[in-house]
DNA sequence: TTGAAAGCGATACCAA
DNA sequence: TTGGTATCGCTTTCAA
């Protein structure tokens, strides 16, 4: 053993040296396959072999003007909502043979200078939600740098893919009128989320059409001690709903355990329903609605890999892609459906 | 607006004649403070400000000769375990300056190359638990790219970090013990994974030290597809178990849909224990072990920017680090314990 | 089929 | 304090 200081990195250029050739070769055989005959293709390997060569990849994106890399922007991996999207983009990135790097923005400061870093390091990205704001992403897009939004309301020029909202919405709207449900309260936060908004606008649409009142909006964040504190407050309240439609599991939870604190049985004295379907919902009994998260994830990542590779093409500008993934409305017991 | 077809990238030498600079100056007017006149580097920021430059990572990086770029690898992030570490990893590494790029390994044939790929665009990297095996860790760390481990047997020279699993399994089985179980079976494959195989461990020394026989352990892998099924067959033997210790709460949500299927009682007829600490586990009343999984993640992220960080000023090789970050058993109704 | 050499876009050393 | 220029490691014409 040597100074282990320095593992003085091999580059192309020894290799070169080793198999008696020029480095031009030596990078032609490590990639054409047509420009080079199998007996140098030959030394060369075995020079690379020898010497444990490994290409420097920053300077092989250097010359190539690509990364090679993608980038996705999400607030946070808190829940598994946000992680299924990820390992969904990972999987068909990574199958596309590009590289992944990621980017929480939740509760930093400098979360858009961190985007913008993230740019000069991927030759496309996806954004989550609310993950920056809107003149952050016109910002980047401009720069010409593909750009995917998901579950986030649209912006021109921009591909979007959502997951389906209102309707399934007004379907479990449906749902609860038909259990009898009349007093009804949404519980989250529509003006943080494009998500919950639309989740919102599908409950009034499905309560107007089933003949019922406006239901009220309790904002909340989308955690289970907010929705606890905030269905607490509710149900402390004179004008008690008879069902919480709330903007994810996780305030369900909570707003159930909060009933539970009142007194209350789920459902006879108050239904309770959710969204996303986690893990907790199905032992739960609690009724939610499923979404492909895995899918957003990998439809965006193919997305993106389009427009990466088009975009060498250079023909008419393709027009943005908007796409809405089904959603579907999955009935439990806290509903008001008996056990099943 | 012209051809969107290239967006011709700003350079450094665009900057440098916009502001009447050499390239060195505009370098140096971004980057140091010291040796630019005030007057320059207002000129420089003009002119960066109008041409709307932002440099190039991978002309900076390559001349740096760093990534400033982390890994991790893990075998995938469903279930919040992994996306917790993954969270707490990114958060301080993005701290420290560095990007995140993610590998999810499990499910994929070339994982080892894809391993190797990612060695060539990060400054060093995570590897959780059995994500790759031992032979690709030891090549990795022979390049001298700093590795650190996670959850995962120690190999010799590279750091570790894992959180306790024998000592805390040992508490539950001093536990259950307690209750009155005596016939206690093990569900989850210990030669998958060095946290179940430590989980088990644990469970051993703990009945041994109570008096209570060997445990049986049923193999089965870490869903609640697989717990179910596992239970379902352990139960209908002839010698079913007062209690089933499981690798991991999903599992132990499993073996409880086999109990219920098979008509017992939990804890009365059966008492079941998970691993973790996952919402579910608390809405259902699960014993269970809380694992600091983004502590997990953070450590490791601060420890591997140490490595890398360190190795710059090269002296006596730093011996390899071992860290055992604590767990805690939390108590709830599924092991005999009342309702709280 | 192969080699020489010109970039790719920054950093940093050496002079001035 | 500034400029000129070598350098990082690779890809890719352009000639031979």
């Amino acid at each position: 053993m040597k100074a282990l200081s320095k593992p003085k990195p091999v580059t192309i250029y020894e290799v070169a040296r080793h198999a008696g050739v020029s480095i031009a070769t030596v990078s032609r055989a490590l990639r054409d396959s047509t420009l080079v005959t199998e007996a140098t293709r030959a030394r060369v390997r075995a020079a690379v072999e020898e010497l444990n060569f490994t290409p420097n990849q920053l300077g092989r994106s250097l010359a190539e003007g690509r990364h090679a890399a993608n980038g996705i922007v999400f607030p946070d991996l808190v829940g598994p909502y946000y992680a299924e999207v990820v390992l969904g983009y990972e999987e068909v990135a990574s199958e596309l043979g590009r590289s992944v790097l990621i980017l929480a923005t939740s509760g930093r400061r400098d979360a858009t200078a961190a985007v913008l870093d993230l740019a000069r390091r991927v030759d496309g990205m996806a954004i989550i939600a609310n993950a920056v704001p809107d003149d952050v992403v016109t910002d980047i897009a401009a720069t010409g740098l593909p750009v995917v939004l998901l579950a986030r309301q649209p912006v021109r020029g921009i591909d979007t893919i959502r997951t389906r909202n209102d309707r399934t919405a007004a379907e479990l709207a449906a749902h609860l009128a038909a259990h009898g449900h009349r007093r009804i309260t949404f519980l989250g936060d529509p003006d943080r989320s494009s998500d919950v908004a639309g989740r919102l606008a599908g409950l009034r649409t499905g309560l107007r059409a089933a003949g019922l009142p406006e239901p009220a909006a309790v904002r909340c964040a989308l955690d289970v001690a907010a929705g606890e504190a905030a269905a607490i407050e509710l149900l402390a309240g004179s004008d008690r709903p008879d069902a919480v439609v709330c903007a994810n599991d996780e305030v369900a939870l909570g707003a159930r355990l909060a009933a539970e604190a009142a007194g209350l049985r789920v459902p006879e004295d108050l239904a309770v329903t959710g969204w996303d379907d986690v893990l907790a919902a199905r032992f739960t009994g609690l009724t939610t609605v499923r979404q492909p998260m895995r899918d957003l994830g990998a439809v965006s990542a193919r997305w993106l890999h389009h427009r990466i590779t088009e975009r060498t093409t250079d023909g008419t500008p393709v027009p943005a892609r908007r796409r809405v993934l089904p959603t579907r409305l999955v009935v439990r017991r806290s509903c008001g459906c008996p056990a099943s």
